[in-house]
DNA sequence: TGAATAGTGTCTTTCAGACAATATGCC
DNA sequence: GGCATATTGTCTGAAAGACACTATTCA
């Protein structure tokens, strides 16, 4: 093969797509995009769109978001590649799905020229997708799931200062279970990934509470 | 976006690689083609090729397992995806990196059309590699190591019967550290991934040894 | 002083890890 | 009988899980 028959075979596309999650109103939300063109004009689909020639994969992803949700510094990692045959009726597109977190705090919809509206979904609760797009949800979902048990990418869905309950709710809300105050406690902080601020806040009509920050506000694995 | 836009954008390539890893004389290996073809011709890399523009990505991950290395039906799952823009010197070149393993018995080194020769390297020790080949071992050989304690992708490594012994062996090599007997018994007993087949072998002047096969030859997640 | 949320300790159970002696078959 | 490998159980320490009361602030 020489150097110029990369151009032998017939290019697919390549698009990114963004999961983005946040939690609100105590649940987990994903942004969609209403689409403003075919295919799958007026239904509902994750943020995305082609890879320039000249981007990285990452780059895409983050101008993806930045452009359709108007979020940027945001937790971001590689999710999967899809890329079945048919998944897109304009022909051949393998898409990159890239999994994000924001903190409620941060987002502001911001509907790009290309898309009617954006607004925000309970991940459990979502509307009819276009393409694939569901499949990649449950896949982005399973994956939060489970990484929120052995990494620190809980600090993506929220402020950089926030009450232990905070967190625990947070734990809460994606795991769909309760959890034991003390054993929470227990736990999050023996694994050392967070200080104390020194700074306490008062919520209500309740004792202060003592404010956290992670330690490392980019990706830490451990067990 | 009207929808031949599709091609609007100029479109990278698309590439699968493969790491196939199996174990062999008491090391992890992976194989590699010393590539007949410019660019990095005759410095070895991963088996792999473009993606045909009608067969999804692990379609052609099992096609390139197939023809450069002579092997099928291994356990393969998706890696991660490189869409550095300056990976490849011919222009730009998103791979979709594919894991896969084999076990001894059945590997058969059968170069394909395209490549000089196919080689097993101890996973530990690697030749230079052609593009950032060396980098999506590395991420294969972390995948393995951390996936090998909370799934049953050991399968992937033996023959559908074997001893418990040959397990552990497996475990030691991967994890790269000596284990008790007992307590690995315990242990992968415990997780319910085996069954007894009744019968047993005897291994040169020894007490015979019972022989073990998965429940399931598919990838099973735990913990 | 009552309502709301924060903060804290003990007991029990489970799981991981250290550790060594006996069993079986072949030569 | 000697060699090689297989098989088996107990003790200990660490971590996870169950469980309830006191502390602080504000209205």
């Amino acid at each position: 093969m020489k150097a110029q028959d990369i151009n032998k075979f017939e290019k697919p596309s390549v698009t990114v797509d963004v999961i983005l999650m946040t939690i609100d109103e105590g649940r987990l939300k994903v942004l969609l995009i209403k689409r403003g063109i075919e295919p799958f004009k007026g239904q509902w689909a994750l943020p995305g769109g082609f890879v320039r020639i000249d981007e990285s994969l990452e780059k895409a992803a983050r101008r993806e978001l930045k452009e359709e949700a108007g979020v940027k510094n945001e937790y971001l990692e590689q999710l999967y590649s899809f890329g079945e045959v048919k998944r897109d009726p304009r022909g051949r597109v393998i898409t990159v799905a890239y999994f994000a977190l924001t903190n409620n705090s941060q987002r502001k919809l911001k509907p790009s020229f290309d898309a009617d509206e954006a607004q925000w979904f309970p991940a459990l609760h979502l509307p009819k997708l276009a393409f694939d797009h569901k499949k990649i949800i449950d896949f982005a979902y399973k994956r939060l799931r489970a990484k929120i048990s052995y990494s620190n990418i809980a600090y993506g869905l929220l402020p950089d200062k926030f009450r232990l309950s905070e967190l625990q709710k947070v734990y809460e809300i994606i795991l769909d279970k309760t959890l034991d105050k003390r054993n929470f406690r227990k736990w999050i902080l023996g694994l050392k990934l967070l200080e104390s601020t020194g700074q306490k806040v008062t919520i209500g009509a309740s004792r202060p509470a003592e404010l956290y920050r992670f330690l490392q506000r980019e990706p830490v694995l451990f067990d």
